[in-house]
DNA sequence: GCGACAG
DNA sequence: ATCTTGTCGC
């Protein structure tokens, strides 16, 4: 299995992580609707890691978003690019999904994922960073309200509240099912706010969560155990081979 | 300065 | 994110 490496000249602090973000900020489009939802394709992407192998694996699920039936999922393996800091997230996710974007069969339609778009320190969250660089359109579904304030939306399903930066809107908390707690929804790239909100309606007929992220959140984690069995059996630690009989290096 | 902080 | 047992409910 091939294990996808860190892009070349990826940031490698902090620095220049927000170094980049600033400079693609203002290549995100917010001035168009998104397409319609309902129909089409719909594609949630997700990422598990294992920190102490230094793996991450990614996946991506297309979904019919009339049916809700996957049409097509693809996943990538590959090494950790970032460390996690709140605001850089995007690059400890980003090599690993656009392996695992690639790797599709056809277009991915509209992309959901995890986290936040605009709502983010810079206003350039994962999902905005991920629709830049591919210029699809994207969403984030963020499962908490991270640094932002919100009024507790009204308790049916479909209710929100806007998201708030201090005094700027930048998403909206959604409450997806009757009487759970609500998701954080915020543009990403070519999709309007009300849009992401219609899109996560329409993902969200039976749980909490959106069924692409779902979907993508099972497949990264198997992909990530396979990838986590594959490379114990290469060593003979903990694969169930004889243990290795090496000198001891002698200094 | 300290604490909080998407995944 | 990830570490984790039992438990309540459809």
């Amino acid at each position: 299995m091939t294990i996808v490496g860190v892009p070349a000249g990826w940031p490698a602090t902090e620095e220049e992580a927000r170094a980049v973000q600033d400079e693609l900020r203002g290549r995100v489009v917010l001035d168009e609707p998104g397409p319609p939802p309902g129909a089409g394709r719909v594609t949630g992407v997700d990422v598990a890691y294992d920190d102490d192998l230094d793996l991450v694996a990614a996946a991506a699920v297309v979904l019919d978003a009339a049916t809700l039936d996957v049409i097509a999922e693809a996943t990538a393996v590959g090494r950790v690019s970032f460390p996690y800091v709140p605001g850089l997230l995007a690059f400890r996710e980003i090599p690993a999904v656009l392996a695992a974007l690639d790797r599709l069969p056809g277009p991915p339609g509209l992309v959901v994922c995890d986290g936040y778009g605009l709502a983010h320190p810079r206003r350039f969250g994962l999902a905005s960073h991920l629709g830049v660089l591919t210029d699809l359109p994207v969403i984030g579904v963020a499962k908490n309200p991270f640094t932002f304030t919100y009024d507790d939306p009204g308790p049916a399903r479909g209710g929100s509240a806007p998201l708030m930066a201090g005094a700027e809107e930048v998403g909206r908390a959604l409450r997806t099912r009757d009487g759970v707690k609500p998701v954080f929804v915020s543009v990403g790239h070519r999709v309007s706010l009300p849009g992401a909100l219609a899109h996560t309606l329409a993902l969200t007929p039976r749980f909490r969560l959106p069924e692409t992220t779902r979907r993508a959140d099972a497949l990264c984690r198997r992909a990530l155990r396979e990838a986590v069995l594959s490379a114990a059996a290469r060593r003979p630690a903990g694969g169930g081979q004889a243990p290795s009989t090496r000198q001891a290096p002698t200094s």
